[in-house]
DNA sequence: TCTAGGATCGGCT
DNA sequence: GCCGATCCTAGAT
């Protein structure tokens, strides 16, 4: 399991070392693992496209301003949710929003969820696909990633990203956040 | 209270 | 490529 020392960094830096690495998920139903490899930095009070932009503190973001480590989870769009790990620090208000993935553990738990009629590439590839498969919810909000009983953590199989295989580009669905919205912020993995 | 709009997805053309 | 679903959230009134 990755140790809270990974979060405590630049968000970026988080960003960029998240992909590759193996993000588990533990219910009732069993355990699913999925492989990493779409991710978007948010800066925090500073950058126009993030929820906390300008400082705001509401019931919602209230997990997005504590310590690294923890999960931060919201619904989009009324009906789809998002995953995001909080990066640097309590009251930094930054984190990494996940947005994609390949399941390699739990396949056909993955399936249930998602649909037996679903491609294998279409499993896990966009941020409220991967919550469905993942089954998390806002009930996962401020989770701690960290804990010895976590439901949900991070793990480094070994896996090496080469420079060659990561893609930068602007982020995603946050054209109203004007230059913002050009930042190099999503991450990639292409194997 | 009321209202506008959203870090998306899947079905349809 | 376009569009509707669906409802919570934040800010305005």
């Amino acid at each position: 399991m990755l140790s809270r020392r990974f979060y405590q960094r630049p968000t970026v830096d988080v960003a960029r070392d998240l992909l590759g690495k193996v993000l588990v998920r533990t219910s009732r139903g069993g355990l699913v693992a999925v492989r990493l490899t779409e991710v978007e930095a948010y800066l925090g009070p500073d950058d126009p496209a993030c929820h906390t932009f300008g400082g705001l503190r509401t019931p919602r973001v209230d997990s997005m301003w504590g310590a690294a480590g923890h999960a931060y989870v919201y619904l989009v769009y009324g009906m789809h949710h998002c995953l995001n790990l909080v990066t640097v620090g309590r009251e930094s208000g930054e984190a990494v929003l996940l947005r994609g993935g390949v399941p390699i553990v739990g396949t056909p738990l993955v399936r249930a969820r998602r649909g037996v009629s679903v491609a294998d590439s279409s499993l896990c590839d966009g941020p409220g696909k991967l919550c469905q498969a993942l089954a998390v919810t806002r009930d996962d909000d401020g989770h701690d990633l960290c804990g010895r009983r976590s439901r949900i953590y991070l793990v480094d199989d070994g896996v090496e990203v080469l420079e060659a295989d990561v893609r930068r580009g602007p982020r995603i669905g946050v054209d109203y956040a004007g230059e913002a919205a050009r930042w190099p912020l999503r991450f990639r993995y292409r194997a």
